[in-house]
DNA sequence: GTCTATACGGTGATAGAC
DNA sequence: GTCTATCACCGTATAGAC
């Protein structure tokens, strides 16, 4: 075996992997369309290759089991979602409040935030106690995501007032985020992204009562972004 | 037909209802232990029948047909939650903020804040979207709650100073409350009830500031009785 | 009301051609 | 990699005895 023919090889097996990558992105995102519109105790390898437009055996053939195409479907929400709200960290500046802030309207943007998403979470949550699975899959992502909102609390009840201790700020403030998605699943119909940045914000401002201004400021451009 | 034999009608039939639905309650209960412990996709007559040790025909002849069964629990649910925060508004005095606070800590009694409750209202959650009949029985529990929440918080806004609108702050406790049950869920392993009430409770103190100190005296005395 | 036995359809997974 | 054909199983629901 000479260099080039392992150059060639590596870049055959690359491309190879990346399609085969792609396949799979496309038959996890039927999955996830099947679990929204069904429910996860109706999604059947039939409804998702029909979906697909890929036969039953393909879909075996890529995942090896229904199980593990759901673990993977999982895993890609989980993952999306860490990703999302670190690269909005990291766009962020250095300023606490702003980081705080943006991490908190993270999870409110469009890519995350749709209804099917949080449908297929919560699918998901409803079966993590009967498979552990799921819930370390689930787990991974809460605690993450926890600990840098934990952190980002404590940095900013450094230099601020605050009304709650960083804990209990960093506990209200992910419940908060939590209980807002729910609304968009099973409360009022026209419930929407602006409104629950707008609230999770109000919320910020009373917890730092002395960031307000600063945060107003913020809510008002994170608007026109979003518009 | 005389008088008597329809009095005896009454009674024996009364009395067959009453232990049919005793029988029936007792299913749900087997019910509900299924979907927590296998979640719905895996919940099957076979193992709900097995687990409240009757034939499989037996909970087709009570329910008619599984769905009808699951509809049932879910109703059971509702229902137990709808009539636990109203008997707790009933208990409350008249004073706004005792009210408010008896609402909000009802959602974290013993009776209704149970790791296997929660799990199993997730997953009905999670099948809602393509359940209509989920969706609408979850909704109606839900909007009675959210209005009589909005109510008092307008009536509080009224005899005390708040730093949210009434509106905001009805949404951000009610989304804190639902967020909160999460934890129970999928959140850190020590959390409990008492610390969900210090935490809701807390919030509604930043709320509503000036009320803190008799927000602070409610909490100490539902610490007591819940001990 | 409760049981057993059974019908029937759907489900996940395999085998093998292309 | 993708398909079709096929299998063995498990799910709900029914029928009918007790």
């Amino acid at each position: 075996m000479n260099a080039l023919s392992v150059t060639e090889k590596n870049f055959h097996n690359r491309s190879r992997v990346r399609q085969s990558q792609f396949r799979k992105q496309q038959l996890i995102e039927a999955t996830i369309d099947c679990i929204d519109k069904l429910g996860l105790s109706q999604t059947t390898l039939a409804h998702i290759s029909k979906r697909a437009g890929v036969s039953q055996g393909n879909l075996i053939f890529h995942f090896r089991s229904k199980d593990l195409l759901l673990q993977q479907a999982l895993r890609h929400l989980s993952e999306e979602y860490l990703n999302n709200w670190k690269s909005a960290l990291n766009k962020a500046k250095n300023n606490p409040i702003e980081r705080l802030c943006a991490l908190v309207t993270a999870s409110f943007e469009p890519a995350i935030c749709t209804r099917k998403k949080i449908s297929v979470w919560y699918a998901f949550w409803g079966e993590a106690r009967s498979r552990p699975v799921y819930m370390s899959l689930c787990g991974d992502h809460d605690q993450a995501f926890s600990g840098a909102l934990r952190n980002l609390c404590h940095d900013l009840g450094k230099v601020t007032n605050a009304t709650l201790s960083a804990d209990s700020a960093s506990i209200t403030i992910e419940a908060m985020i939590d209980g807002l998605w729910q609304n968009f699943l099973i409360g009022p119909a026209g419930f929407n992204r602006q409104q629950a940045i707008q609230e999770i914000l109000q919320l910020v401002s009373i917890i730092y009562p002395d960031e307000s201004k600063s945060i107003q400021q913020l809510a008002n451009n994170s608007r026109g972004i979003t518009r």
